[in-house]
DNA sequence: TGCCGCCATGTAAACGATTACATGAAGACT
DNA sequence: AGTCTTCATGTAATCGTTTACATGGCGGCA
C-alpha cells in the first residue's frame, strides 16, 4: 500500500522516527555493535554493566522493539503457543483459556487460538501450520493428536514441537497430560448420592468415545458399588455435555413410569438443561428427582435451584498446563502427569429422596415455589 | 536443544527429509528459481501453466510450508490478527470470538488473543507488541485505543496498523466500527414491556462510562417517552453486566415496598442473577415482576422462566469485524461502519402485569409452578 | 523486416535479528 | 616474565523468504 518509506525519516534528533527502530540503531547510539545490544537483551550477564547501561538506556531513549520475524528466523522460536480446543464458544474452556493465557504471558509468551469446531480441514491447517514452526509448543485440548482420533486411530501426524495434553488426557501420546482425577470426581458425586439415600440414580453421559466419559462413567459405577448398589443400565442416558442433549436426557426421563430418584450430569450444561425440561413437565427439583452436574460452570450457581456439582479448578488447570509447556520449552524437567483436586459443592439442587424427606437442609431452596 | 542438524539429511531421493523444507528443494525439484516457486504460490497469474504444475508437484512432494518468519521478515505481513478483549471466560465474548476465527481461518490469517483482565501492564505490553509488528491489524472489543480511557483521554499510542473495533463503538477512534443499534434495541424492549400495560419498567444498566450503557439507557428513555411514560430515577438500578450485579440489583428490589411490574436488565448474567433472588424471594417471575435481558446467550433459552431477551447475532459480529479489517488489510475500500440486525426474542419471563392479567400467551411458562 | 513491448524467468539484494568465531585486553598461574 | 585463561566485544555469516531489476525470447505492428 504506502511504499513511500524512508521519507519521515528525520535525522534530526532522531526521536519521534516513524520509522521501526532497529537494533542497529540502537547499538549506534549507546556506541557498541549489534551484538552487545543482542546479548545485553539475551543475557545480560555477558555483557559489561556499563555497556549494558548504555544499551538500556538508548532503548528507552528509542523506543526499540525487537522484530519478532528476524528474531524467530533466526533462533528458531517465536515465542508463541497454539492452544488447539474443539469449542472456543463453550463456556468451560474459555476460564481455562483465560488460566492458559495469564500464564503464557507471563513468561512473555502469546497465544494462537485454534478453534477446530470439528472440521477436519481446520485441523489439517493447524498441523500444517504447527508443523511450520509457527509456534514453539502447543497445548491440546481436544483430546487427540493432529492426524489421530480420540482412540488412537490413524498416525499421528509428526509434531517436531513439545506438545501438553489438557483436560482430556491423549493416552497413546507420550505428552504430559494435566488433568482432574475424572474417575474419582465422578464416584465422590455418586457416593454422595447414594449417601442421602438414593438407591436409583441415573447418568447422563458425555459423547461415547470421550476419554472423560469413560472415566467418569467408570466412576459412577465405582461408586454404585462403593455404595453397595447395582448397576442399572436402563438408567444410563446417552449425552455429549450440550444443554440440548441435558433437554433430551430430560424428555426421556418425563416419558417414563418409573423414574430415578436422582440424576447425575457429566456437565452443568446437560444438567441444567435436564432440570429446565422437569420443570416445565411439572416435576420438582429435588423435592421429586434430585440433580447433580460437574464442572461448576459460572451460571451453577444461578440456576433455579442452584445446581450441586463437581468444581473444577479451570484457571489453575490451564495456568498447569501452561506452565509445563513453558518447562518444556524452556528444556527444563516436567512432570509427566498433573492432577488436580476437585470439590464437591453442595447447592439446593439435590436433596434426599421423598420417602425419606427430612428436614431440608439448605437454605433458600425452592422457597420461590412456596412463598412462605 | 537439539542443534545436531544436517545429518539426518540425505542426498539420495530426499524423500523423508526430516530437516525442514525450503523454498531452494522445492525449487530444485521443479527445476525453476525460489522466484518462480514464490510467485506459482503468490500471484500465480504470473507464472506460467506448465511451471506452476512442476512447482504445485513438487511442493507436494516435499511437503513444503513456507516458513512464516522469513516470509514475514521479508514481506512485512504477519498474516496475524490480535483480538483484544477484556474479559475472555465471558460467554458473550467467546461466541463472538468464534465468529472472529471463522472469517479470519477463510481468509488465511491466524488469530492472537489478548485478554487484558483490566491490567494495564497487559495494555502495555500488547501495545508494544501491537507496534511491533506482531500482527498485521487489530480488532478491539475494549471499547478504547491502547492508551486511553473509555472516554477518550489520555493519549492513544500510535499503532501504525488497521484497527476495527467491534462491539464497544470507539468514537473518538477515527476506525471502523461494528456493533448493534443499542439504543434502538434498548428502546423496542422498553416499548415492548409498555406495550403488554407495563407502567413502571426498572432499568439495571451496566457500568458507567461503557458505550453500551450509554447507547442502551438512551434507548430505554427513547422507549419510555414512546409509550408515553414517564422517567423516574429511582427505577434505575446500578449494574456491570455480571450475574452478580444482578443479584445485587434483585436484591435492591426485593426490599421495596413499591416494585415496578417490569425490569430490563442489559445483560442476560444480570436478568438471570435477578431472577434468581426474585424467586429464592418468593417473587414470581414473571407473574408478579417481569424481567427482560439483552444478549441472547445460550443460558437464556434455558433459565426458569426461559428469558425473553434481545438476540444480538454474535457470531456474525464476529465475523463482520474480521471481514472489515481483512479488507482494510489487503488495500481494499470498507464500510466505516456496520450495524447488525438485533431480534426481540419472546419467551416467559416478560408478561403482562397482574392487575391486567389475560390468557398467558407462551408454551410452557410457569407450568413448572402450577403442576396441572 | 525491424523495432518495441510483453511475458516468463532468473539473479541477487534485501528484511533484522542471533550467534559462531575472531580479537584484544586483562588478570592468573607457573 | 611469559603464557594461558577468561572476559567483553566486534565482525560477519546466517536464517528462508520476497521482490526489484535484469535478461532473453517471442509475437505484433508498421
Amino acid at each position: 500500500m504506502d511504499e513511500s518509506g524512508s521519507l519521515d525519516r528525520p535525522d534530526g534528533d532522531g526521536a519521534p522516527v516513524h520509522r521501526t527502530v532497529r537494533i542497529q540503531d540502537v547499538a549506534k547510539l549507546a556506541d557498541v555493535s549489534t551484538a552487545t545490544v543482542s546479548r545485553a537483551l539475551a543475557s545480560p550477564e555477558k555483557v559489561s554493566p556499563e555497556a549494558r547501561a548504555r544499551v538500556l538506556e538508548a532503548i528507552a531513549k528509542t523506543g526499540y522493539v525487537p522484530n519478532p520475524a528476524a528474531r524467530s528466523l533466526r533462533s528458531q522460536k517465536t515465542y508463541m503457543v497454539l492452544v488447539v480446543l474443539p469449542d472456543l464458544s463453550n463456556t468451560f474452556f474459555s476460564k481455562i483459556l483465560r488460566g492458559v493465557e495469564e500464564r503464557l504471558f507471563e513468561a512473555g509468551y502469546g497465544m494462537i487460538i485454534s478453534d477446530l469446531d470439528g472440521s477436519p480441514e481446520k485441523e489439517a491447517h493447524f498441523a500444517a501450520f504447527t508443523s511450520a514452526g509457527r509456534v514453539d509448543g502447543a497445548i491440546l485440548l481436544n483430546g487427540h493428536l493432529f492426524g489421530q482420533t480420540r482412540d488412537g486411530e490413524g498416525t499421528a501426524v509428526k509434531i517436531g514441537i513439545p506438545l501438553v495434553a489438557l483436560c482430556e488426557a491423549i493416552p497413546s501420546a507420550d505428552i504430559p497430560q494435566i488433568e482432574i482425577d475424572n474417575r474419582a470426581a465422578a464416584s465422590r458425586m455418586t457416593q454422595h448420592l447414594a449417601s442421602l439415600g438414593h438407591r436409583s440414580i441415573a447418568y447422563v453421559s458425555g459423547p461415547a468415545h470421550n476419554i472423560l466419559e469413560k472415566e467418569r462413567f467408570l466412576g459412577y459405577q465405582d461408586g454404585l458399588k462403593a455404595a453397595g448398589l447395582s448397576f442399572d443400565p436402563a438408567l444410563v442416558l446417552p449425552g455429549d455435555y450440550t444443554i440440548e442433549s441435558g433437554v433430551r436426557a430430560g424428555q426421556d426421563l418425563v416419558a417414563r413410569a418409573k423414574r430415578p430418584t436422582a440424576v447425575f450430569c457429566t456437565s452443568d450444561e446437560m444438567a441444567i438443561g435436564l432440570m429446565r425440561t422437569l420443570l416445565s413437565a411439572g416435576l420438582r427439583v429435588p423435592d421429586d428427582i434430585s440433580v447433580a452436574g460437574f464442572d461448576d460452570i459460572e451460571f451453577a450457581a444461578v440456576a433455579e435451584p442452584a445446581l450441586t456439582t463437581i468444581r473444577q479448578p479451570r484457571r489453575e488447570l490451564g495456568r498447569a498446563a501452561a506452565s509445563v509447556l513453558i518447562d518444556l520449552l524452556q528444556g527444563r524437567p516436567s512432570p509427566k502427569r498433573i492432577r488436580l483436586e476437585t470439590e464437591l459443592v453442595i447447592r439446593d439442587s439435590v436433596a434426599p429422596p421423598q420417602n425419606i424427606e427430612k428436614a431440608p437442609a439448605k437454605s433458600t431452596r425452592r422457597s420461590a415455589m412456596k412463598p412462605t
